[in-house]
RNA sequence: GGUGGCGUACCCAAGUGGUAAGGGAACGGUCUGCAAAACCGUCAUUCACCGGUUCGAAUCCGGUCGCCACCUCCA
């Protein structure tokens, strides 16, 4: 069975057949580290996760790039002059350099933390300004650049393809919606390859056109071609780039190679809160810190993603979370109790299982599946193997489901004072029990509950629990 | 002005021609001194609305209404 995926060139869904079998190789589209990483970007890295355990699950030799965008580009509304590089920089009192560095590590951190697989290649564009210089070289050189006194532009009409991607209507009125920048640009969608003449920006480097910074587009095209080649299988990101950065992405690359940039583009829909837009402003963007501060385990979040489609837009409310979070304790309850694993897996519930990720990685059908095995009379032995299968992909962390109920109950608020205390009136309580004193018992089980726990009467005596 | 998406039970949500997955919540039962947990069961004759095609439509076509995102750095 092969792989289908959305491809958004086409606009279709298409059979995944990689360039190099059985390499796969898929570049990531990564972050501007200005600002902490977001639940919405969490939403798109995971969604290439789950992308890149699928390959792996059918088998491919997954090669991953990510970018990391620490060179400022545009100007904000609210900062005319400046980036929000140098402006982030200036406010938090850091060079770019170190503004940069220290999202890049929150960025990293946070991700690892929703089990998201490293990818093979980080790379940062600072770091690879030589490889887009010699980028911009070949697009001078195929004659698709012209120069104006703000740098080097990309000359959108040479490329008859240009608009055929985002489907966009060039003859409209696009000037009232792209932002002129540069009011020597020819076209209004035209792009800098190489910007000059800012002297205000902190990152500048030579360049055969003078001293500047690269464009913001550039830095993808040059670097996955030094670490993928000039043919990708795979190019990820949000649904946002789809007009503007991966639309001059393609115009850039295949005007300097000649060949077809990506084979397949994966653009995962955008997250909102509330049913409206996540924004500072709005006061309704969350971080993965914000949700274990309200008490959330960042597995949740995972879940949470999983539950829905990558390719739809999906609503975020601290309700549907608690949701995702109550289902995800209750599959690791489960896995706790579970014997060592068998050899084998189940087949039928594994392929079941792979048919709905193979289907353009639906998450929500494969974790139903997850469920209807839980629930089947099949073999503990064999479950516990068939889920920790399954696990590889959607990295829930099934096998250690133990550690994960305990980390859950800890960030619940149950310090360990007071689940001692709170044991320690139930085993109280158990004494009243014996002496059919349940008057006194049931006051004091008040009392346990006023502490933030339940009790459990078991056969093995009195257990307490967080609650909620 | 353009591009794309969405509208399925109390909530989240899958399903794109064959008669409504899954999760959460709720409710009933077993168990229990009472609970909790667990287990069992119930929970959309119906998929925004109207019309059409079809033996058959949530799924296709036409229309209407409503919601959202993107087109500017954006995941």
């Amino acid at each position: 069975m092969k792989v289908q995926l959305y491809n958004t060139a086409s606009r279709s869904v298409e059979e995944f057949a990689p360039i190099h079998p059985p390499e796969a190789r898929i570049y990531s589209c990564g972050m501007t580290v200005y600002s902490f990483a977001h639940i919405g970007h969490l939403k798109t890295y995971i969604a290439s996760d789950i992308l890149r355990r699928t390959l792996e699950f059918a088998g491919y030799e997954v090669r991953h790039v990510m970018n990391v965008t620490d060179v400022g580009h545009m100007t904000s509304d609210e900062d005319e002059g400046d980036d929000k590089m140098d402006v982030g920089a200036k406010k938090e009192g850091l060079s770019p350099w170190e503004l940069a560095r220290k999202y890049e590590e929150h960025f990293f951190n946070t991700i690892r933390e929703v089990n998201i697989i490293r990818p093979q290649v980080i790379c940062r564009a600072t770091e690879h300004i030589q490889e887009q210089i010699e980028l911009i070289q070949r697009l001078e050189k195929n004659g698709f650049t012209y120069i104006t006194p703000a740098g080097v532009v990309f000359d959108s009409n040479k490329f008859d393809r240009y608009a055929d991607f985002a489907r966009l209507q060039l003859d409209g009125n696009i000037e009232n919606f792209r932002t002129a920048a540069d009011p020597d640009r020819k076209s209004p969608q035209d792009f800098s390859l190489w910007v000059l003449n800012k002297p205000n920006h902190v990152m500048q480097w030579d360049s055969p056109w003078g001293r500047g910074y690269p464009g913001w587009h550039i830095e993808c095209s040059a670097m996955a071609m030094r670490y993928l080649g000039e043919e990708l299988d795979i190019h990820t990101g949000g649904i946002d780039h789809i007009p503007v950065h991966h639309t001059n992405e393609i115009a850039q690359s295949e005007c300097a190679t000649g060949k077809t940039f990506a084979r397949f583009w994966v653009h995962s829909a955008f997250l909102n809160v509330d049913g409206t837009k996540m924004s500072k402003s709005l006061g309704n963007l969350y971080t993965l810190d914000d949700c274990r501060a309200k008490g959330f385990t960042p597995l949740a979040l995972r879940y949470f993603f999983l539950q829905s489609s990558y390719r739809k837009p999906i609503n975020f409310t601290w309700d549907a979370l608690e949701a995702a979070q109550t289902a995800l304790a209750k599959i690791w309850e489960f896995c706790s109790e579970l014997p060592a694993p068998s050899v084998e897996p189940l087949e039928d519930y594994l392929s079941e299982f792979r048919a709905a990720l193979y289907d353009d990685l639906n998450t929500s059908a494969a974790l139903a599946v997850v469920h209807k095995l839980i629930k089947s009379d099949a073999d503990p032995a064999a479950k516990a193997r068939t889920l920790f299968k399954m696990d590889d992909v959607l990295a829930l962390d099934l096998a250690t489901s133990r550690t994960r109920l305990n980390d859950l109950r800890t960030m619940r608020g149950a310090t360990q004072d007071s689940e001692q205390k709170a044991l320690e009136l139930a085993q109280q309580r158990q004494e009243l029990r014996k002496q059919k004193n349940f008057a006194e018992a049931d006051r004091l089980r008040g009392e346990i509950e006023a502490l933030g726990f339940t009790v459990m009467d078991t056969p093995a005596g009195p257990q307490v629990k967080p609650l909620g």
